[in-house]
DNA sequence: TGTTACTTTGCAATCATTACAAAGATGAAA
DNA sequence: TTTCATCTTTGTAATGATTGCAAAGTAACA
């Protein structure tokens, strides 16, 4: 993942307008690396912001989804999670505590048999499971 | 993908009642192989069932999924889809014409790395991008 | 025929997301 | 500093997908 030393620099650099809201945003997707949910993004930058309304934070992150700087994680169907490493990764939930896990892996690896001619702008490689703390 | 003569019997195997509803309900999902969403699975049967309301359609889907014969497709995040294939296979998604292509991969050529004692349940590599039909 | 258990249906409720218009903030020009 | 234009945020209403639930329908069987 690539380091943002000046995130209103950053986004600046990225054509977004650094407004309190879009940086404090960015901030916790950059920071928490979490995967957040709009929900939770929101509860988490209330206090911080307290006047923060969730349709800021759903315009914001659509903004940062277009100019490039976030990815949209689609795990779950029902829930959208975002995620500032837009490095090619892939992602782990564990079934049981809910938790989003980043996991290295090499895309060149996978021989793929079926889209000769085939455009390839984005890939998405998903897994669920049991993650290691919770096999206890 | 799995060769079924008689779909009844393959749902009561399966320990699921085959009523017409579900009957005709996978069978869509089997024969047409499209990925449908449960708007247009509701839209293409509406003709022959006249009564089928969206709600059996959803609760079929999720009974046909909680007993592990068809799986979900979270390639976008507005829209839910369906495949009763539920073999380890990709979907690529042309973001022209959004159709959704079955491809076929490895799963034990990607080399994963940050998962060490994790358990593996799922796997879903999703791709996006132009299709060969789309690219002229 | 009556009973029981299961299924479907239709409608209301919920939840995530978007549309939109008003209010607020910013920055440049006068 | 004031004014103006532009962009951003906010709150609320609207939309759309999904679920909850109670009533009606269906099928098997005693």
């Amino acid at each position: 993942m690539i380091e943002i030393k000046n995130i209103g620099e950053y986004l600046k650099v990225n054509k977004i307008m650094p407004s309190v809201q879009r940086v404090k945003i960015f901030e916790y997707l950059y920071t928490k690396r979490n995967h957040p949910t709009v929900e939770s993004i929101h509860k988490e930058l209330i206090d911080e912001i307290p006047t923060l309304s969730k349709t800021t934070v759903y315009n914001t992150l659509k903004q940062f989804v277009e100019k490039g700087i976030i990815q949209i994680i689609n795990i779950e169907d029902n829930e959208t999670r975002y995620d500032a490493d837009t490095s090619t990764h892939g992602h782990f939930k564990c079934i049981k505590c809910g938790i989003v896990y980043d996991f290295l892996f090499d895309n060149s690896d996978i021989k793929i048999n079926g889209l000769d001619n085939f455009d390839i702008h984005q890939t998405h490689l998903y897994i669920k499971g049991i993650c290691k703390n919770c096999k206890n």
